[in-house]
RNA sequence: GGUCCCAUCGUCUAGUGGCCUAGGACGCUGGCCUCUCACGCCGGAAACACGGGUUCGAACCCCGUUGGGACCA
């Protein structure tokens, strides 16, 4: 079902703000951002607010913010529904007037007792119809409720399901305004459908059911049917929709936790959509290649695993100096920040030595610690098994080397290692493990020359005194008796 | 319970009746590279839920079964 290649096709993206923007709604979001980018479309934003209890003004907040993170851009909106709330009235009261609504008082009590009942019996706990053709005093307190039409089979075609079929029979009279004036979810969408002049209603699949709901009252209300495309649920590894439950949820989590956006849009946009055997789209690619004919309709199951490859991807991939803001925004602040980290340019080299081998922006600031900050701390494991009384001796040798050179060069230090490794007979491996731990605290890193290079020769000269020092210490108390205790059982 | 949706490797998917001895990706795994860890490169295990049709021919079309899920209550 090819949609117009023109065009003038509007959809919309309507959050209820009732928490964060989470990966399903994200993923909605992105559907049709596509889909308008794709087709030179509108993207309409709408809050659907109407809950009031639920509806908070963070959450408005936390869904922009999450939109605005993954570069989610719209071209009207948000308009909100608590303020269209007179045209809501204004559209109920016409249906009304037309004969196609009518006013209803049953009580809370009565509905109530006939659910029972209906549910005793095996029925389907619908509305009974009894105000259908009453006539309620306009004064006392009621609701408006939508005259579904009767033995009507309700048909359309979803763009991704193919045609769809529902019995009118199995649908309530359902409220469309309640007693105190607020209207319903089924109903308030519906109006803002049509005054959006909305073309394509991509949603998630949570709502084909309140489709053959909304239909009807399209018609009544003589307005075009828009296109439907229903997207399949995002489940989590139980093959539930995905909640909180399963972890995180939030797109802003996903930041926290280190994420690049593209990543995550990346990874969004495969779960059940594909071109091909591609898996790395740039955003060009995305608007280009995108469409619905590709969006498949079975569920999917949310994989941290491969968002994480994606994410390595695209961090291995950003410059550098992209990174470094996002670096600083994961990394504590500096207590004695090391001297060149005064220097922007630093910064981007520790991101690009770095970023090859980081999964996340969190790793990449663990990574980057030790060449900005003065102090680095040396992982207890690392200490314990390299810097050895016998490695500290490899490490005042290497010292003296490393003084000796009048510069410091990729070559040079290259060289001055090798001379060492033959006066000790030793390996390049033997001799950079320990250099490793001195300079970085930590057993993993680049490669030893280009650690030596990015500390400079200042610092990596007085952290490798300092594990000489530290090499012919004790490691501590508690850790030499439980050494002692393990040897036994050797 | 009612209505509706879904069904290819563990996961994301390609596949739209012959190109399928089913392709790619993540993950797993063997190896290479190597100063550590990654990256990268080469290789491996791993799937058409089941049963009936339709057809010369079915992963692809139809029906049923089973299994999962959503919505409403």
């Amino acid at each position: 079902m090819p949609l117009p290649k023109d065009s003038s096709i509007r959809v919309r993206f309507a959050p209820s703000p009732t928490g964060h923007l989470h990966l399903g709604g994200a993923r909605t979001a992105l559907f049709n951002f596509l889909l308008a980018r794709h087709y030179k479309g509108t993207l309409v934003l709408r809050i659907e607010d109407t809950d009031r209890e639920r509806s908070t003004q963070e959450s408005i907040a936390a869904i922009l913010d999450g939109l605005s993170w993954l570069d989610l851009g719209w071209d009207e909106g948000p308009f909100y529904q608590t303020k269209r709330l007179d045209r809501y009235r204004e559209l109920g009261h016409h249906l009304l007037e037309k004969g196609l609504a009518y006013r209803c008082d049953c009580t809370q009590e009565r509905l109530e007792s006939r659910r029972e009942e209906a549910l005793k019996k095996g029925l389907p706990p619908r509305y009974d119809g009894r105000c259908r053709e009453r006539s309620v005093d306009p004064s006392s307190p009621h609701v408006i409720r939508f005259r579904t039409p009767e033995n009507l089979a309700i048909v359309f075609d979803d763009l991704i399901r193919g045609t769809l079929s529902f019995d009118s029979g199995v649908l309530d009279d359902l409220i469309i305004l309640r007693t105190d004036g607020m209207p319903t979810y089924n109903f308030a969408v519906v109006v803002d459908d049509i005054d959006m002049k909305i073309t394509h209603v991509i949603r998630g699949d949570d709502h084909i059911n309140n489709t053959p709901r909304q239909i009807p009252i399209f018609q009544a209300l003589e307005a075009p049917l828009p296109d439907f495309a229903h997207l399949p649920m995002i489940y989590g590894p139980d093959r539930t929709r995905l909640s909180k439950r399963h972890g995180a949820t939030s797109v802003m989590a996903y930041r926290d936790m280190g994420f690049l956006p593209q990543a995550l849009v990346n990874y969004l946009v495969r779960l059940g959509w594909s071109h091909k055997d591609q898996e790395i789209f740039s955003r060009e690619e995305l608007v280009s290649y995108f469409d619905l004919d590709h969006v498949g309709s079975s569920p999917s199951v949310f994989n941290p695993e491969k968002l994480l490859w994606l994410n390595a991807h695209y961090l291995k991939n950003s410059p550098g100096e992209e990174l470094v803001p996002l670096l600083r925004e994961q990394l504590p602040p500096l207590t004695v920040p090391l001297p060149q980290s005064q220097d922007p340019a630093h910064w981007i080299r520790v991101a690009d030595e770095l970023k090859g081998r980081s999964k996340t922006l969190v790793e990449l600031a663990q990574f980057a610690h030790p060449f900005l900050e003065h102090s680095r701390t040396i992982d207890p494991e690392a200490r314990k098994k390299i810097l050895t009384p016998e490695n500290g001796g490899v490490l005042e040798q290497i010292s003296l080397a490393l003084r000796s050179l009048s510069q410091w060069t990729g070559e040079s230090l290259r060289n001055a290692f090798s001379q060492v490794g033959e006066a000790l007979h030793l390996k390049l491996g033997e001799l950079a493990q320990p250099v490793r731990v001195a300079v970085t605290g930590r057993t993993v890193s680049p490669g030893i020359f280009e650690v030596l290079l990015l500390a400079g020769r200042e610092v990596s000269l007085a952290r490798i005194d300092e594990a000489v020092r530290l090499s012919q210490e004790p490691v501590s108390d508690i850790q030499e008796s439980r050494n002692g205790k393990e040897d036994l059982h050797d």
